[in-house]
DNA sequence: TATGAATGAGTGTTCATTCAT
DNA sequence: TATGAATGAACACTCATTCAT
């Protein structure tokens, strides 16, 4: 009995089902079935609202990207904040148990090594890459000097990135994970002490 | 052309081979074809000498992984280096222009990815991200106190592997290689000169 | 063509093309392409429906074995058999004329060869080679003594069996069939007989 | 170093080698790395002998059925046998160990499955399946009628074969083997006590 | 709107054969 | 005489896509 009105619904019911399905198998062994049946629905659903396989991946990564951009947003949106404390927000706004979740390790690994090949996902991939950059400058910015800004900006972009990455591909995230961001915060605290 | 000691002789032309196939196609588009035209060899020469196209993959990552620590090694075997300039060489033979090259970046992204998925690929990471920090931490003792000698070691850790990744998906990697392995080198003196 | 309740008109249709191709080509030969095409059907229908090829080709045995064990069945069912008429419709059904057909008798020696490395397969040779003897000696003990009834059904099963085999192999396996089958049939009377 | 003269020692190994191989992994498991390996010889040596694995599998044939066939004669050649006695040994002959032995076991299925597809393997089958009767009416005339002996050489055939090939696909060989062989000389006995 | 039966190109693997040494 | 490196056709299997319903 068809519905109307079930787009949105089901786009979000599929995008679910491939994080999940993802979390389960990797990126490399999910296929239409595997998602379609997390999702409790039929495999030609997926070409019929996503026009595709790579379609319905590549949702999930914007979905993916937007949950991180939506973390530092609710976070930051408060008023009266230092910058200091905008800096250590962004940190945390990276190290959220959502981003540490295996899915989401699985599919930020795999839209790395994607997105070499794919220009839609290397375009994504930039723009999310340089708003981490953009967040951490603005509030260098009121800080320090342009140029000390501009490399503290670089250092802590690359050194949130170097840590989630090591830690999601440690042993035991979890600990690893929680003294990264520590780790972080640290830095900024000793750049800030200059 | 049935030749004896050939082993040596074709394994490393099957590897070199994979790496240039990756680096055109990527992992998910390397097959046994594309591996086997680029060394002018037949496919079955494939799991004749490695038992199958994952043993290719992974003789591959281990040729890649060993690579970097040669790099390290032939580096630091010179004589009275002091642990400053040992940092700095650590940096160095992580930005080699082998690791920066098209082909090992695209291999590197794909091992991470890879590796949540197979033991023996998650074991060879695991090792070599240890020996980055091992070999930090050596260094660091020499001139900070056990506590801060590991937090540095921890921290550039994080910022080689951030910047590397951030270079390598980056729209423009040489240059970005370039000022990260300054801004990484500019670290170290930061943390010595408190 | 998406029609719902296809599965078992399709599964029949793939167990008469694989009956069908082995009787062209043999077991040894008989592809997955070989079969696929005579049932006029894609060959990844076979694993969609069966697992694989392995799978159809068990079900292909299941279903000789079923057709001899119905041959029997639709034979006595009818009333008032006596006990020597049983004896003499048994022999019969392991002589009709689908189990003399050239693709029953390759089936039937693949069937064989195999099941000496396939304990699926082997456990099915032993249900099937029990029922022959079992149902031999039910009617043999309403005619003789139990040690003479059970030397009986041994000997009339192998009999059954080897005519079969040395017909199957012959040249002339028609002319053969038809005196083999009465051969067994006077064995039974000359034992009744003592 | 190579020797002159080999040919019949490198020959009689390989078979050797491929009756093993065959034991253990079966027909179809057995391949020309198996069977060299084996025989502790390269795998180009089976084509310089016998023109290719096809060669080889007929030459093992064809060696099984002489041993058939020899330990007959050997048997039969002492002097003085009385035309029962003679039956007594025929049965003996196709029950000796070696013909129960697993390889020779698996290799006679095989054999049947493939002379159904190689004429030169089944003129093979044909002669051997032909001595066996004949040597049965040979002795069978010295007791009955003509028409009663071919009748009994027939059933008796049968019987043989039949017998051999439930105890060959039986789950304990041993016991039924020799269980077998004791109901085919009976049958004997009560045909010729008529 | 939603299904799932059916397709078939593409993949990794196996293995008998060849042949320079 | 004997090797074993190398080949490449043949194979079973996977899976994104299509489309009649």
């Amino acid at each position: 009995m068809p519905k109307v009105g079930m787009k949105p619904v089901r786009k979000q019911q599929l995008i679910d089902a491939t994080l999940e399905s993802i979390g389960e198998f990797g990126l490399q062994n999910t296929t239409i079935v595997t998602i379609s049946r997390i999702a409790g629905l039929s495999s030609g659903i997926i070409s019929h609202y996503f026009g595709g396989k790579q379609g319905l991946i590549e949702a999930t990564i914007i979905h993916l990207l937007e949950q991180l951009r939506l973390a530092l947003l609710s976070r930051i949106s408060v008023e009266n904040l230092t910058a200091t404390e905008r800096l250590k927000i962004i940190i945390e706004a990276n190290f959220t148990s959502f981003q540490r979740s295996t899915p989401a390790i699985k599919i930020w690994l795999s839209f790395w090594a994607e997105s070499m090949h794919e220009p839609k996902l290397s375009r994504l991939q930039n723009i999310n890459s340089k708003r981490l950059y953009s967040n951490l400058l603005f509030s260098f910015r009121q800080l320090l000097t342009e140029n000390a800004a501009k490399t503290a900006a670089k250092q802590t972009a690359a050194m949130i990135d170097g840590f989630w990455l090591r830690c999601a591909l440690s042993n035991k995230p979890e600990a690893e994970f929680k003294q990264a961001e520590q780790l972080c915060k640290s830095f900024i605290d000793e750049k800030l002490s200059h």
